[in-house]
DNA sequence: CTTATAAGG
DNA sequence: CCTTTTAAG
């Protein structure tokens, strides 16, 4: 089984500049999509409903942000919209799609800015995102099951996950409180990062550059999107990319697909 | 001497599509422009100040909206901005530039919508303007000169003047008042349509094509823009096109040039 | 720099 | 259907 996670920053203009040519042409069973930006009335038909795929739409209640979704070649046995915080219900944020053994989530976690109130939501929904991770695990593992957490989590975990570390120490999505956080998911709550497990010493891979300046011809990038896996899915992890070529001449996104082979 | 008008629908955006290829290539010694919907900071260098041109920007006091400019190949004698009612002072809808024995003017009467607030500012525009129209024909005559008021009317005169009169008897721009308003600047005022007076039997020539449908392929437009010159200066008129080609492939406004040459 | 939005056209 | 704006990213 092959899983793609991909912010799409809005997916009408995705649709238009490339994205339905690179869903046309993958191999993934699953696909994961972040910042649908979108009701599904307002997608092309050929987004909303394209041959082949199941598609559930989670889009936010502020029309035009956020939105999360994802297309499966098998038809889901089960959706489950956001993870039970109040706060985030409505977000557009968070789904789970049944698939038989596994579970395949697609997480938009809020990005933030230093010094501003969209920073205190993004550490109110990691603070409460969390605890929702290791119930959850022991829930899915309890049913001999597997889940896995694909999307933008806006957080690189360390020096290697991003081009200038340097000078994004006081950024928010590298700051030492976040990073702290994504070790305990990958610690105490006792999941797997896949692309990492997989990709031990190389400098990222990179999944989102900037659209300022020539950030992706730099590759200035940071590895920010994750498939944050229970270790039993984890350990059948055969190899994994960033399908920056995906984004080549025709960018359809600012993120790239990170795509994972599961035996 | 040869004039062109023509409302860039944005200015930037114009700019970048290829309103800047167009006036490099252009004969015409004066440009007019309306919609240029920026201060001249915003614009790029090469719109700002386009080498071999002299460049009058007046935008108006909303930001993003409306906005006229003169670019003329010989420096200008002297400018004035507005017509002197008050409540259009600041709303970059008109300029006055001295060139010689010519005043060549930049209009942008405001667009309206039947039954909104809209329609009845155009016409108190059009009510304070025709007056300061006889007034000045009075002065630039009385001093051995030439007016010309170049710009985009918002009207469309006659039924040559647009592709579907019929459909468009109720709409703003060919309702019977508006038409009428029009017919006494070419009457009382005593003002000359150039392009219609080069051209008086045919259908258009149009400036102006809807964004929505078909309409540019269709030539499916309307005539809104003029050159409405005093008689000394319309007698003057050579010929006059429409620079419809101007538009094709790389259309950079929803209006294309009217240009007259004036010998 | 790009995506949305809203109002304007 | 395009421009602008403002907010978000």
């Amino acid at each position: 089984m092959e899983i793609s996670t991909v912010n799409v920053n809005g997916l009408r203009a995705a649709a238009r500049k490339g994205f339905l040519g690179w869903l046309g042409a993958t191999g993934a069973d699953v696909v994961c999509l972040q910042e649908v930006r979108a009701v599904p009335e307002q997608l092309p038909r050929e987004a909303a409903a394209p041959p082949g795929w199941h598609v559930v739409v989670v889009p936010g209640e502020v029309k035009g942000r956020a939105g999360v979704a994802v297309y499966s070649r098998a038809d889901p046995d089960g959706v489950r919209v956001g993870f039970g915080a109040e706060e985030f219900a409505g977000s557009g944020r968070y789904v789970e799609v049944d698939l038989g053994a596994v579970t395949v989530a697609s997480l938009y976690l809020p990005s933030g800015e230093v010094g501003t109130a969209r920073q205190e939501e993004k550490e109110r929904f990691m603070e409460a995102f969390l605890p929702y991770l290791v119930r959850r695990r022991s829930e899915v593992e309890a049913a001999g099951r597997d889940l896995v957490v694909c999307g933008d989590w806006n957080i690189a975990h360390r020096e290697e996950d991003l081009r200038n570390w340097r000078g994004n120490r006081r950024s928010s999505g590298f700051l030492p409180e976040e990073r702290a956080w994504l070790s305990r998911v990958f610690g105490e709550a006792g999941y797997v990062d896949v692309v990492r497990a997989l990709h031990p010493d190389q400098a990222g891979p990179y999944s989102w550059w900037s659209y300022r300046g020539r950030a992706f011809d730099n590759d200035a990038g940071w590895r920010i999107d994750y498939q944050v896996a229970t270790p039993g899915l984890a350990a059948r992890a055969a190899s994994a990319r960033v399908e920056r070529a995906a984004s080549h001449g025709a960018r359809w996104s600012d993120h790239a697909p990170v795509t994972v082979s599961y035996s």
